[in-house]
RNA sequence: CGUGCAGGCCGGGUGACCGCGGGCCGCAUCGGGGCCCGAGGAAAGUCCGGACACCGCAGGGCAAGGGCGCUGGGGAAAUCCCAGGCGGCGAAAGCCGACGGAAAGUGGCACAGAAAAGACACCGCCAUGCGAGGCAUCACGCGAUGAGUCGUGCGGUAAGGGUGAAAAGGUGGGGUAAGAGCCCACCAGCGUCGUGGUGACACGGCGGCUCGCCAAACCCCGCCUGGUGCAAGGCGAAACAGGCUCCGCCAGCAGGCGGCCCGCCGAGGAGCCGGGUGCGCUGCUCGAGUCGCCGGGGAACCGGCGACCCAGAUAGAUGGUCACCCUCGACAGAAUCCGGCUUACAGGCCUGCUUCCGGA
């Protein structure tokens, strides 16, 4: 994923947690939103992702490591995700652990289905 | 050889495919390639010292704060480094020490003990007054004298007992009613002189005999000290809206000179409500730089020559899937940059030294 696909600015951020829909599992929240062109930035047809891990998940090195892991398994599954839409991923304490024990295709597979929950909750909204 | 000590170093590796950040170069401008580089010894804690940047700068005194405090050297500086002195620990190599002042003052010294700092004597020791009851001698009539016991009063005494981390210099001798630096010798400490050393100090002579410990308790002395930190600061772009209250206006204290006073400057200052921006570039990595060789020095370090360029991200770059090997991988992620300190760290390697103990 390159630069261009994440999220960058607090207020991104912002319309994604004020517009967007989420779900919330044991290890993740997450948050998806789909900007349109009274929205300001445009409509696009890329994917962007934005990351959150609180000190709560691990040090500095714990926090960097999930970081990784939820890009590399985000990039993995864009190709099956709803072009256009803004993402936030938040990582909750214990998904370390988590990751460590159950290595990562366990958590590829918890990303797709928390954004996929995410997608389908905001389409609602917007029927 | 083990053991112990000191110094230095490494911190999983190799290969394949798909990816991430930066720089350069083509094709060529929808995009897609090639090459090079890409976390640490602590990047950490943010505890010191600087560089750099902006703000302040008229001086004097006081206060406050700050750590620091043996000597010589190194270093831009430091609560840093090296070497040495002194003290403590160790068999040794070696390690540890905020290492000025306790005769300026205040204060503290648990428990135990009579007493913890004007020695106010618990037991004991010594001398003596008085009293008690017996003993011996003389006399044998009252009585007198002597040695000692018990009780009590007054005085002398820090040698002994016991307590303690510590008991008023130590040991031995003389001395004394018993004792005491009361006197003497040696040792410790203090003062002074000489010699050696750049110096801290060391060694030796002489002197008068003597001062508990704690200053990382307050404190005293000496030394030092503008503030804020790269979210500093600069350039550009975009956007906006002001209102109310109070104080002051040539002086005399509105306010400023980070606290106070003197003194100086001085026409604007303070608070509340509301509105806008919160984006791009820069600072941003070539530096008290790293490595090698030579020279100086006991070392820290310094000088010369040569080579090298070694992260610059900005919601913040190292990951995923595999395969193989080994001793199965610790602490841990740059955010302006350096120099230190401190703390964390699986396992392993190298060099030098030590020899109480174990083995040959």
């Amino acid at each position: 994923m390159t630069r261009r696909s994440r999220l960058s600015r607090s207020r991104d951020f912002d319309a994604v947690y004020r517009n967007g829909r989420s779900v919330a599992s044991r290890y993740l929240v997450a948050y998806s939103f789909r900007p349109t062109a009274e929205d300001g930035a445009g409509a696009r047809n890329d994917a962007r992702l934005g990351l959150a891990v609180p000190r709560q998940v691990g040090d500095a090195v714990t926090r960097n490591w999930v970081k990784r892991r939820l890009r590399a398994a985000f990039g993995a599954a864009s190709e099956r995700l709803e072009p256009g839409h803004d993402y936030v991923l938040i990582a909750r304490p214990g998904l370390a652990e988590a990751v460590e024990n159950q290595g990562f295709a366990w958590l590829a597979e918890r990303v797709e289905e928390a954004l996929a929950g995410a997608v389908s909750a905001d389409r609602d909204r917007a029927a």
